[in-house]
DNA sequence: TGAGTACGTTACCTTTTGGTAACCTTCTGT
DNA sequence: ACAGAAGGTTACCAAAAGGTAACGTACTCA
């Protein structure tokens, strides 16, 4: 699970994402509101947890923009002083939860959780060409035809959907497939072609394309 | 909007009541578990506070029971003490927030607001293929024919419906089951096992799809 | 107290997978 | 044109995932 940590006290945000990391919650940190919009702007995060004193822009202010922007990712807010109307302001610009520090790690985790719990978006369903793709259920058809993918076909392909039409190179896939430590060269040969056997078959188009030198790009390529 | 509120000491419910009814907030009022549990049954509250400590059955006893049953309204724990066990016992039983006494009025009214917006009204029955269930009442029943769910069975049907037609993980589902410490790998195997025999049984259609490596999804699927 | 149920565990078997090596084929720089 | 590199293809095997059955313990309820 990937949560933003915006907090511009660095010791405190530092115990804080080691102590997430060992629960499994991993930490992108903004240390000002500044960095926090654009982290968020950028990537998905299951919960935001923000600060409410930070440089730049405050963390009202950033759950102001965002929910402005019609973002509805989950927000807890932090804060160092334990003030009522501190915390009123936050759930009326619609914070989720509010924590006042110090608080305790497991608690923040605890919430936290309850939070990701509920929330569901992400990109769901694709098509390309003859192809469609839907995340949430698992099911992936080309030209009617229902294929079955196994695990880390689904991550490659996802990986691939979420760059398509761009190419993903082969140290992005390595390093997002096998996290931890570099597979024979051969397997991303092998898995590729595994892939590539149940999605490009007879007479479809070739939507798995290898970039000689660099990677792969899922697209339809008109002329080659 | 009309909520729940479980607390023994008449006073502060008095004066809870009463605070809420200014923000439009109707309470039900229970001072004891067991009542608690017998009004929860028969209506149909937005959120629910429960007092940790009550006579007949304390606030944890109450939530478990509603989580076993399936049931999915949000809960507020209040507590007495500031007590970090508690309260992540409390978040491990599944409630969404948690306020310790003395509280402020507005702030629970805050919370509570928070948690009414974003109910999701699961609906109280579902239905797919000739499978209909009931969650309120505990009933379900395949083609007619009445079947009979143990609590693990209801919590784990509940799961898949309330993703269904998607597929759940089975990280998802066994840190819902059993939130405190991991089961052997095999009893998701078996629970399912026992599910899928009660519910997919002689030539009905398929509803408890495996998605190798993955999850289990809830869904008739025409073409496999 | 005793039958019945729930549920955790173990064991066994089948299917699917993920990794590897070996061997082609195509491309590229000199 | 040729050597090497990059990529494609295949076959093989061990490990993982999943389905099924059976067993024992604990709990429930009369």
């Amino acid at each position: 699970m990937l949560i933003l940590l915006a907090e511009d006290e660095r010791d405190l945000a530092e115990l804080t994402i080691d102590y997430l990391a060992s629960e499994n919650i991993e930490c992108d940190y903004a240390s000002d509101g500044a960095m926090a919009v654009n982290l968020i702007a950028n990537n998905h995060y299951e919960v935001i947890v923000l600060d409410v004193n930070m440089p730049k822009l405050d963390g009202f202010k950033v759950c102001q923009k965002l929910k402005n922007q019609g973002n509805t990712t989950p927000i807890i807010f932090l804060t160092a002083r334990d003030n009522l109307q501190d915390k009123l302001k936050g759930f009326a610009l619609g914070a989720d939860d509010y924590l006042s520090k110090p608080f305790d790690l497991e608690e923040l985790t605890a919430r936290i959780k309850v939070l990701a719990k509920r929330k569901v978006n992400m990109p769901t369903s694709f098509q390309l060409d003859t192809l469609s793709v839907d995340f949430k259920q698992c099911l992936i058809s080309r030209s009617q035809r229902r294929l079955s993918l196994s695990k880390t076909q689904w991550q490659l392909l996802n990986l691939l959907v979420k760059h398509s039409p761009n190419v993903v190179d082969k140290i992005t896939i390595e390093d997002e497939i096998w996290p931890d430590q570099q597979p024979s060269k051969a397997m991303l040969k092998t898995l590729l072609f595994r892939l590539r056997k149940l999605l490009d078959f007879d007479g479809e188009t070739t939507l798995l394309h290898t970039v000689r030198g660099t990677g792969v790009a899922l697209r339809v390529d008109n002329n080659e």
